[in-house]
DNA sequence: TGACGTTATGCGATTATGCGCATATCCTTA
DNA sequence: TAAGGATATGCGCATAATCGCATAACGTCA
């Protein structure tokens, strides 16, 4: 659980739904130190959530665990339900 | 997610799963400072993911999102993909 | 072998989290 | 209104997480 408590890794592992991608791709995405991308994705590894894989001089990273999705689609119904909890106190007002 | 990232709150997500507790049956789960205890609910009554209802002196809180086991199931998986990794591991040395 | 592209790691500084104590707040009951 | 139980909050300290820089490690190709 811990290892999903950051946004640049939540960013990651979301992007990594759509299938394997090396550091350079994943570097893109996230504005953020090259140093600091490695240690996120080596947080998400050692938690095995992704795994590397070794490929010339690039590592690709890919999703171990397809199942993380259902837990992301349970975090946007609770902010979901939260923005109309929100709404429905604005209009009871 | 970050709500997510404190075993303690993982533990009080967990028995509240089984419905509706106050703080205080809460309190003999964990075994930790009332103060503290207050805390991490209401970490995790401002994430949306539980809410609370005052009874005369006691405070209910109860689990706002069902589907948040689905998450818990998946971090299972995520564990036992590991241990089953660390035997493999094991038996091909 | 040497230069270069890609990814990982050591380190120090900064920031965020969690804890425990004391105390405040809310509610009930005498 | 006073006392007491249940819960929440303010505060200071200790620890952990994150960041950026520099540099190491690994692989490729000339």
């Amino acid at each position: 659980m811990k290892a999903l408590a950051h946004p640049v890794r939540v960013l990651l592992v979301s992007s990594l739904t759509e299938g394997e991608q090396c550091v350079c791709e994943l570097n893109k995405l996230a504005d953020i130190d090259q140093s600091g991308l490695s240690r996120h994705l080596a947080i998400l590894k050692k938690a095995g959530i992704v795994s590397d894989r070794r490929e010339g001089m690039k590592v690709f990273y890919r999703l171990e665990t397809p199942c993380i999705l259902k837990a992301f689609e349970c975090a946007v119904d609770v902010v979901k339900a939260d923005v109309k909890r929100r709404n429905d106190t604005l209009k009871a007002v």
